[in-house]
DNA sequence: ATTAATTTTTAGACAAATCTAAAAATTTGT
DNA sequence: ACAAATTTTTAGATTTGTCTAAAAATTAAT
């Protein structure tokens, strides 16, 4: 399996989260920042080696081998996130781009060590679940921030954007993971929202709260 | 820099050290195990972006600049097989081939914090010492085994073959880094030595006793 | 039901890295 | 000095992954 091959199958594996409907190859390209012939070529040679089922106009759908596949590059990105962070003083603004080389380490031995050393974290420093060795992804019950309404409460457990300008922005307001918060108020004309963080009051814009992840409590 | 130029840097840094003349087209395409006209492209290529100078049939120089990144690649390398060893439970004779990926992880800031990590070690686990930062590397006074003479003693600092057939020999043996070794006896017809390895006596062929390094005490 | 817009595929080209087979250049042996 | 052996280079092909431009297929609009 080729570095470029697993780019494609996570990228495939992340865009069947959102929808029921195959992936298009339009999609694939725009995710991958490619071109549509690009796309349709790798289409070609993943449906080949059985990682994918590819039906014209209907989109690709990765088999249990792609998705398999796809879910293990998934949790070593994550577990060399956490890795970066807990022992090499990362933060969680500057783990994402090192974790997309790492990711393509092939080693069992190598990740199930890493795992261990880790102390079998669940959870990697966006928030997002570690995959485990058998491919399960646990979910938690969590809500986007901008869904919440006035005095609902909870902690903040993920964001949706991981890119580094955004974690750069939350770490700037103090907000990060495990923080408690609570919703003061929504403003309907632009759906910004004035919030508490662990007891600090502050005003943030529709499309952050768009990309944090609550867990509920109130 | 592609993985595939990162290797055969490595391949021409270690050619060099065995000899000051330069580095053969041959040489080098035996040691990279491809043939003779691949290692001509990419001279060819190296040459171009000014990591080596070469002249034909007097053979491949590095450059300051190719020197400095070979030698980046071999910290990283033995960075990461101290990692496995110190960290993850690997065996010395098991690191090589993941080093082999993890060497070409290109992130400054990583190699920085894995060497902090790690607590600034000056030796990999086959006794190798780690480049510093600069290009810096310390050389040992150590000699060949097979070069003692009968009741002279050393510590063992280190192995010429780091192949994983030779080091499950070695830990058969019982034959590890740090060990003291005293030569008992050294048999003329075959070579072959009878030594005292921190109290054990045993005998080893003259091929083993080529490929271990000792620090003389005595 | 045609036309228009969109999506997808094909065709042809390119760069990196490799190979085989043949040619050219150099070194060695006599 | 000349032939033989060795070393090195070239030429042409292949694979992976990419691109542009054009063609084909499908879906949407009137
Ligand atoms: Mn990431
Ligand atoms: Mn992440
Ligand atoms: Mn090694
Ligand atoms: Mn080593």
């Amino acid at each position: 399996m080729t570095l470029s091959e697993e780019n494609y199958l996570k990228a495939i594996f992340n865009l069947q989260q959102e929808t029921d409907k195959g992936v298009s190859t339009n999609a694939i390209a725009e995710f991958m920042d490619t071109k549509a012939s690009s796309a349709t070529d790798m289409i070609k040679r993943l449906s080949e080696k059985k990682l994918l089922i590819y039906k014209p106009y209907q989109g690709a759908r990765l088999t249990d081998k792609g998705r398999m596949h796809a879910v293990k590059v998934i949790r070593k990105h994550r577990l060399w996130e956490t890795f970066l962070v807990e022992n090499l003083e990362f933060s969680w603004d500057e783990v994402h781009e090192v974790a997309e080389q790492l990711e393509h380490i092939d080693s069992d031995k190598l990740i199930k060590q890493l795992d261990k050393f880790l102390g079998y974290p669940k959870n990697d420093p966006h928030g997002d679940p570690i995959p485990d060795e058998n491919g399960n992804i646990a979910t938690i019950e969590k809500k986007i921030l901008a869904e919440l309404q006035k005095n609902d409460e909870g902690i903040c457990v993920g964001v949706d954007d991981s890119s580094s300008a955004f974690l750069k922005y939350l770490d700037k307001l103090n907000i990060s993971l495990g923080n408690n918060i609570k919703v003061i108020e929504k403003e309907a004309f632009d759906n910004s929202m004035s919030i508490e963080v662990d007891g600090n009051k502050l005003t943030i814009s529709s499309l952050a709260s768009k990309n944090i992840y609550i867990k509920k409590t109130k």
